[in-house]
DNA sequence: AACTATTTATAAGA
DNA sequence: TTCTTATAAATAGTT
């Protein structure tokens, strides 16, 4: 069809192929859309040109997917088998080591120890000592690092009241002495409760009771 | 192009139908092949008619599939959605479950400990103190229950010796008598081994050493 | 991008 | 279905 009869090879002239290219891939694809009209038919059509340009069709109220999984099912092709096998393998190994996970943490936590003998139990226990050492040696230096951090602040702290206390003593004056002794009963609580932000017992008793849990190697 | 015009419209003979669907599907093909020969592109094409008959044409030295990963590249539609969402989904639970597993452990392995304050330590230190205290309960029950059982086998197969020796003894040889006191301790020695099957230590010697490693609650 | 001579596709009929 | 054939549609080469 056209003024001269064409062999079906591919056109060497590249300007003439695009050419080509364009008006055969309007006719195609009008073609697409009579035969899914006059025939009621699903069709997609996926054409990428030679320079990578891509040009589409499917059948109205459907989309290229639907038409893909459907071909995917009649033909039993897995289509995304890579990726799909990729994937099913990661998932493979995360639920195995989640697996081990679980089971190491259900015997660390004392659980489901039907499985074990008296070695594996001893092993068990001693690790759990270990680590049961290295928390409290975690938890002395944090408390040790904490209460020289509050008595550096409260020792400031009391100072500077000290000069204040010294300043006001400087007026000599009966009443307002009276007064700087009672406040500075308060600064000193200021003090204390601002060493135990995080805690709601005073330092000193958190610190004695600590102690009393605390053991060393 | 035939011997009358046709309106672009369903056709209602559903033979007819048939038959135009066969004709042009052959026509469409066709054109699809020739597009991939003339122009160098790459073509797929999927149909289905309307009694669910798939034909599909696809340029050589490609599948379908690659043209449709090709397709979802450039378009960034998703084709298999619902089973990759899924999936990736799935996949990140597991990798945060992981995560959050593996940072248990290491708080109770006694690792990563940085973060906590006195409070969390004091708590794990707790868990880990109830944790060894349930591993001790098992291994005793364990060593109990293994102890009765040697001392039970021990006790039967000294018996069952004790009867055999009276038997001898009945036949009132001296020399048989002082073989059978030589043998009654190579007899014992066997009761004690088997007791200990699955130990390197003799059982004695292993139940003084648990002993010394139990503390009950 | 438009034109048109020709080829190609196909509707209807057998 | 397949073949035939008159006719519509597509398009190669040209402008």
């Amino acid at each position: 069809m056209g003024r001269g009869k064409i062999d079906i090879k591919k056109i060497v002239n590249p300007t003439n192929r695009q050419v080509t290219y364009s008006k055969r891939r309007l006719g195609i694809m009008k073609k697409a859309m009579e035969l899914t009209v006059l025939c009621d038919a699903q069709v997609s059509l996926i054409m990428f040109s030679s320079s990578g340009k891509l040009a589409d069709y499917c059948s109205p109220s459907t989309e290229i997917k639907d038409i893909f999984e459907r071909y995917q099912q009649v033909t039993c092709i897995d289509i995304w088998d890579p990726q799909y096998q990729r994937m099913q393998n990661t998932l493979k190994n995360l639920r195995e080591i989640n697996h081990n996970l679980q089971k190491e943490i259900r015997q660390r936590k004392g659980e489901n120890l039907e499985g074990l003998d008296v070695k594996a139990l001893r092993g068990l226990e001693q690790k759990l000592e270990e680590s049961i050492k290295l928390v409290r040696q975690r938890k002395y230096h944090v408390i040790a690092t904490q209460t020289d951090t509050y008595k550096k602040k409260l020792r400031s702290t009391t100072e500077i009241y000290a000069a204040l206390l010294h300043e006001l003593k400087l007026e000599d004056d009966n009443q307002r002495s009276s007064f700087v002794a009672e406040d500075l009963s308060g600064v000193y609580d200021c003090a204390i409760s601002m060493a135990n932000q995080q805690h709601s017992e005073p330092i000193v008793q958190k610190v004695v009771y600590e102690s009393h849990h605390l053991r060393f190697p």
